[in-house]
DNA sequence: ATAATCTCTACTGGCTTTATAGAATTAGTC
DNA sequence: GACTAATTCTATAAAGCCAGTAGAGATTAT
């Protein structure tokens, strides 16, 4: 499971890549459109700013905005930002790995094996998947999904 | 992340799946084979116990095994009993469903639908992954991957 | 009986999550 | 310059989760 901030954070970029360029849009506007706690929401928006995907504008008529397009900002870089690592295990992750410490050998770790073809896919569609996709409606790619009937 | 109480529970599957049928392993065997704290491990047994996964044997020589097959326990399975649910949003579980609630339309809901496509191979590969394909080392199945090089 | 083992409940310490509160800072407006 | 509206930043708190520990009780083999 994703965390609610994760999901919020989705969701508040997803409203940001809507509004008209060059505007700013307001937490409290962003908080009671897609109810979320404004001072949650808050604190969300200013680590995604500590991570270059917002900007702000303090004071009155102050607000936020996408820093870098909609189209650049994946889900998988929100999700390492919020939520950290992807992968399942820590020794398939790219931005936390860590050897576990009870395991023999990494390379011949059954279960490892298993996870690793469980990340690859997922890491896949996470990123390759932007806000702008979502915003735009694109998220769903059936040609990518041939295995489905 | 999976837990570490999940990974020692497929640990501790594997284990059982490789002592010969009809004898029991003891908590203490596994816990030091797998290094896994005892007490730890005690709870782990008595959770896959209450599911029907493995049985056990009170009293002097006790100790557990299998209670089905090890081709018929899949790592969703143990995931789901040690985790809980595997999607990644409560409106894509199986087992635990949910409607968010600020959510206005969960089928136009373009975050949904992008983990709808991350959820659909992760629940493939766990569902179809038994602890005997990890015991006998046939976790890598490439033919399943062509997307890879 | 005794020793070994599982069973069951409770508990703890630390961490994470989900917020809430409030003071400080900044920027526009009158 | 004063006022107001907004972000910024830090602190705090309640709740729950995770990993592990503890110990009494039940059961079985010897």
């Amino acid at each position: 499971m994703i965390s609610r901030q994760a999901k919020y954070a989705l969701r508040a970029l997803i409203a940001l890549s809507r509004i008209t360029p060059g505007s700013a849009a307001q937490t409290s506007d962003i908080a009671s459109a897609e109810k979320i706690p404004k001072k949650f929401l808050e604190q969300i928006l200013l680590r995604l700013k500590n991570q270059g995907m917002v900007q702000s504008r303090r004071g009155n008529r102050g607000g936020y905005a996408l820093l870098k397009p909609a189209s650049e900002i994946t889900f998988a870089q929100v999700l390492r930002t919020i939520d950290g690592p992807i992968a399942p295990l820590p020794c398939l992750s790219i931005i936390a790995y860590a050897r576990c410490e009870d395991c023999k050998d990494e390379y011949t770790c059954e279960i490892r094996k298993v996870f690793a073809r469980v990340i690859e896919p997922t890491r896949q569609v996470l990123e390759r998947t932007t806000i702008a996709d979502a915003a735009a409606g694109r998220a769903i790619d059936l040609e990518s999904l041939p295995q489905m009937a």
